[in-house]
DNA sequence: TAAAAAATTATTGTATACAAAATAAATAAA
DNA sequence: TTTATTTATTTTGTATACAATAATTTTTTA
């Protein structure tokens, strides 16, 4: 039973709840979890183990997991269960694709609709992602860095695009957590800082290339040539099945 | 317990299935009814009641409805039920801008990406589309008008924009439900045969500016001004309590 | 020993039962 | 008659039980 359990603490607070809006906090808490990458993609999401870890039915748990398919998290196999997504790499290539359309558009946006609060909201998000940085919080970074696009389209004034960009910056972690070639890739927080600065300058244009290079910098930062090691392990010794054929 | 009930037919096809993909022939169901304006904005959607329609318990129902919510269709009231969605002015107006960004990149990259096929199959849609409005039949029209959408966006290549301007687009057939000025828009046949014409002569500019416009002329066919009329026969007559604070 | 088949176990899909909340109805007070 | 309050009914939220499917282990056979 406790074979498929990820032995990572998920729940961050025990005490019960006065029932409502508990899927919406098991829902957070899970979120949290997958982008933190403290469960890794490809995990399974075994119903009754998080109904335990959750301290709730599989009802509610079920309820979470439809939610976290629908925003491409997490990807449900019918008959065999929820795994954390494993994106292939055209996905990876198609959600960038997405964000450089959708996020030019909420830039120019942003450039008009703009306040002296939403700009400062943005400073700081900037910068507690460069403390971060300079912590060495490598999880913490990876959800400030994605922070800073959702207040952007927030700033923007539509909230549609605005929660296409959430699933998309979501999205996004789980494949550089994939395909990310160093380590650590070299700081964006300057690359943010730019983009602050010809917004609040009215410099739509400028605001514009600078976000479309910042994307596209993300995208060739990943290694999308090959398959992942797994596959590419059985292929090299030549074994006829290759079983890891799950998340397609 | 019959109350709420839709007294329309939901269910085509009443044959006991071989259980597989169950839920997926509910919600297609469903989603037709809805956007075909069999049920109307606003009507409760009693989980009870379309159990006992669709033969199944409401676990399911639940399931499908959830989905439905996740894309805008569906309004979900913790506590009170289901709703078909009531798009407000402010929300339409963010679905029309939302489709003029994401469309435009759609129409760049079906100029590239086009195949002799996917034009061929653009035009087959028009022209069901024009038979369709010639025989008066609104309920197919609206659909194969937005069938139109649909397909440059899988000739484009890009799944998860696909699937945006699919919940966009059904999202869109709400809104004209509400908002449309006169009784039946003067045809936009003609402009989706202009914007096939651009793209297959590649000139992506002229194919951009046409979707633009012919996407402008769509929303200020609406008519977004106003708050919807029963809130205004309560203000007219000076009512303290109006009740329909349902979907806000 | 290796491969195939059968039986066992575990896990998801669905229905149902009960609890909590909201709505509707009925009664009481102004 | 109208408004408040209480009671009853309906409907959603959650847990649990059972059925169906997939994964695992054991047994059989070559």
């Amino acid at each position: 039973m406790s074979r498929t359990a990820p032995t990572v603490a998920l729940n961050r607070t025990d005490k019960p709840p006065r029932k409502a809006a508990q899927n919406e906090r098991i829902y957070e808490d899970m979120f949290a979890a997958i982008l933190e990458q403290r469960l890794a993609p490809g995990t399974k999401l075994s119903e009754d183990t998080l109904g335990e870890i959750f301290g709730v039915s599989r009802t509610v748990i079920r309820t979470v997991l439809q939610r976290l398919a629908h925003e491409r998290i997490v990807q449900i196999h019918p008959n065999r269960g929820a795994f954390v997504s494993e994106p292939t790499p055209d996905e990876a290539h198609e959600v960038l694709q997405a964000r450089r359309l959708i996020e030019e558009g909420i830039v120019r946006m942003a450039v008009r609709n703009q306040t002296p609060t939403g700009i400062r909201d943005l400073r700081r998000s900037v910068s507690a992602e460069r403390q971060s940085l300079d912590k060495g919080n490598h999880e913490a970074w990876v959800r400030l860095s994605g922070d800073f696009h959702l207040k952007l389209a927030v700033i923007a004034g539509n909230e549609t695009l605005a929660a296409y960009v959430k699933e998309l910056v979501s999205r996004t972690s789980l494949i550089i957590v994939q395909y990310q070639k160093g380590n650590l890739s070299p700081c964006s927080c300057a690359e943010h800082t730019d983009i602050i600065e010809a917004i609040e300058g009215g410099n739509e244009e400028q605001a514009v290339a600078l976000m479309q290079a910042h994307l596209q910098a993300c995208e060739d930062q990943l290694n999308l040539s090959d398959t992942e090691p797994k596959a590419d392990l059985y292929s090299i010794f030549s074994k006829p099945s290759v079983k890891s054929g799950e998340v397609a």
